[in-house]
DNA sequence: ATTTATTGCTTTTATTTTGCAAGCAATAAT
DNA sequence: ATTATTGCTTGCAAAATAAAAGCAATAAAT
């Protein structure tokens, strides 16, 4: 951690953190394919090395990007999730995403798009929202709700 | 060039192309410093090896994203300009800047903060097409303006 | 016209990062 | 009690990166 930044510059500083090969396919897996353990992770497509994975989990704690977790009836599996730090990284995934569908099927014709894309070049600002609404409420700790509010359906 | 894509996932891919810890930085300096020579790029503030400048440069220039040309009275000195698939990354650009200094300073408090950046703050779609379009119009060849138009003034 | 400086690299060598394979401790399942 | 799974770590080889030096082509100065 120490010594990590090159300079003072907020995007040369932001690559110092999530620039490499891995680091946003990471956060990616977790925000888009619901990747959660480190079996998920070395298991999905595009494997990533245990050690490297390992290295890249400690450097986003290190960040306070993501949080490792234990669920209460399994004291193995470490659950990692996305925290508001890493969460912001959306809008900066979604711009590459763009870019990537774009301008790389040139040079890669298998590239896929899908109707995810589709509907975020349909309405990009609410596709973020979206996306980051749908990650807090799928993976973050609901809130206690007082039962004065639970059951108003049934009123 | 070959075997460069790990998968057919379109933000992977763009990784496989910008995620390194260079790529994107030569890209906002083209951007956002007016670098444009092989010398500009030395002298400046990340300062890259010559090297790996020469490899990104060639790497930009084969997926088309910056192009090498010549001033007419200079045979030497080569001019490294972005096409519009590099200028395609400044959404890309100035969220990895939002994100930067919203999440790091806590990590590296002399990061800095400008008023470049409070003006992208309070306009941020305004802001990139202003620096998409000033890019463009400082250093794209003028296009062909008949006289007919350019004199409205003396008229 | 000849020397000197600059530019845009390439080459060499050293260091760091990456990635595969194997190993291993703790927990969970049988 | 035994076996399988999970989440790592370690060791080593290969690849990428980086600092330094070198070098050819052009431009500038004398």
């Amino acid at each position: 951690m120490e010594n990590t930044f090159r300079c003072n510059c907020p995007i040369t500083s932001a690559l110092d953190i999530v620039g490499d090969k891995w680091t946003l396919v990471i956060i990616k897996q977790m925000l888009l394919e619901g990747i959660k353990t480190f079996k998920d992770f070395s298991e999905c497509d595009e494997a990533i090395a245990s050690n490297i994975l390992s290295s890249r989990l400690k450097k986003l704690e290190e960040y306070k990007m993501i949080s490792k977790e234990k669920l209460p009836n399994n004291k193995k599996t470490n659950i990692y999730l996305l925290t508001q730090k890493g969460l912001d990284l959306t809008p900066t995934i979604v711009e590459l995403t763009l870019w990537g569908e774009e301008n790389i099927s040139e040079f890669h014709p298998e590239l896929y798009s899908d109707d995810r894309i589709k509907m975020l070049k349909n309405n990009k600002e609410g596709f973020i929202n979206m996306l980051m609404e749908d990650y807090k409420t799928e993976n973050w700790p609901k809130p206690f709700v007082s039962n004065k509010n639970t059951n108003f359906i049934n009123e």
